[in-house]
DNA sequence: TGTACATCAGTGAACGCGCGTTCACTGATGTAC
DNA sequence: TGTACATCAGTGAACGCGCGTTCACTGATGTAC
């Protein structure tokens, strides 16, 4: 049951880039094996990948610059799953519920791969790098765009501030994937009754029309 | 700098107990200061009680059981503190409010507790015991009953779910929580902006009178 | 067409470390007679 | 009032382990002449 990789034919030169990727899939890989960031080990990786541990270095300086990596990549694949989930509508508020449920769906199927990303110990932004910069950023940013159409369509009330609303969904969806996550034993509601119920919640108090608040 | 206690007086006979919950609170402060749950080791622990590691096996089996429980004692802490804030009012809905803040202010003021608590790998339970049982079973059963009073009051709509809008409730303000504590990069508006904006959304939907949902 | 040499992609062995846990023990405290 | 002894709350040294990282090296690949 060992995780050693098949024995890697040696790079030709001018190929050592290849191992860099050799190593990023493989921790990608324990990663979500194991599912336990603890276990990705330098010795692990380096078994995954069919090496030894030194020739880690040759491509990462250290640990904690690899594991950043791996997770970089990892959230690039969440946004741009969600991005593919929230173009297959033209409704707008629709592609809101796509959204999300395709946000719910990444964590409860890569519920490791969404624990680095969300859960870890704190994210960590490299020096003169902003937030709006980051694929997180730019993925909150689309869903505000979002928000903001679909409040410019009339389709939630006018008076609604777009950024502070996606914030709201964002909290209510990112809550729901980390408490399921996190209490598996809890009898979980069937997935699609607690969505329905979330977003009948959220438009019946953000939906513009004759039926607005009283406020 | 060494956090060694300092030197503890024996116990007496019959006293064995003592060092027991010395050992604990130990193990509590260490997560707290360190702010790091892998920090805690049995031999930190044992370094801040001011003995010697063995010294622990004489009263808890394992590091598991010793982790498990200081989990635990926090979560009995953290429950305690929002039925104390819970109940400071009559009215039904601002103490629903009181919950939220409550909630969000004990995560932000102890973000390693909180992570133990909910962002831990996978919350345990014993064997034989239900969710109903723990701690955070019976908290969550109170905001149930709080919810389902104010719909009884006639303060939310009367054709909500209790259990469905007090899971809709804790996933917002979980959220809102763990993405606080994810992401401390983010420029995140004001607190009292957030949670006014996040009981508008909810009540706006959920309240009950002339202004009721089309469905 | 051959050969000396530089380069490059790795290897193998070792470092010092802190970890969870075990084992045989010590020495103060209390009790029986 | 004294003393032998059981009990109890710990101690000190050691175990085997896997970790991140370093260092000197090897040997295949390509290049200059």
């Amino acid at each position: 049951m060992s995780a050693r990789a098949a024995r890697r034919t040696r790079a030709r030169r001018g190929e050592g880039a290849r191992l860099r990727d050799e190593i990023l899939d493989a921790g990608e890989a324990l990663l979500v094996q194991t599912g336990d960031e603890e276990a990705v080990s330098m010795r692990a990786i380096a078994r995954a990948a069919g090496v030894t541990p030194p020739s880690i270095y040759l491509h990462f300086p250290d640990k904690a610059t690899l594991i950043f990596e791996v997770c970089e990549r990892q959230f690039e694949r969440f946004t741009a799953h969600l991005e593919e989930t929230a173009v297959a509508t033209g409704d707008l508020v629709e592609t809101l519920r796509l959204r999300a449920r395709a946000y719910v769906g990444f964590g409860l199927e890569h519920p490791e791969h969404f624990r680095v990303l969300f859960m870890a110990r704190r994210q960590r932004l490299p020096d003169g790098v902003g937030v709006e910069e980051t694929a997180g950023g730019i993925a909150f940013e689309r869903l505000v765009t979002n928000v903001r159409e679909a409040i410019e369509a009339g389709l939630l009330r006018p008076d609604l501030d777009p950024r502070l609303t996606a914030l709201g969904l964002w909290c209510s969806i990112h809550g729901l994937t980390t408490l399921m996550l996190a209490l598996p034993d809890y009898p979980w509601p069937d997935l699609d009754v607690l969505l329905d119920h979330l977003a009948a919640t959220h438009l019946h108090g953000l939906a513009g029309g004759s039926e607005g608040p009283r406020g």
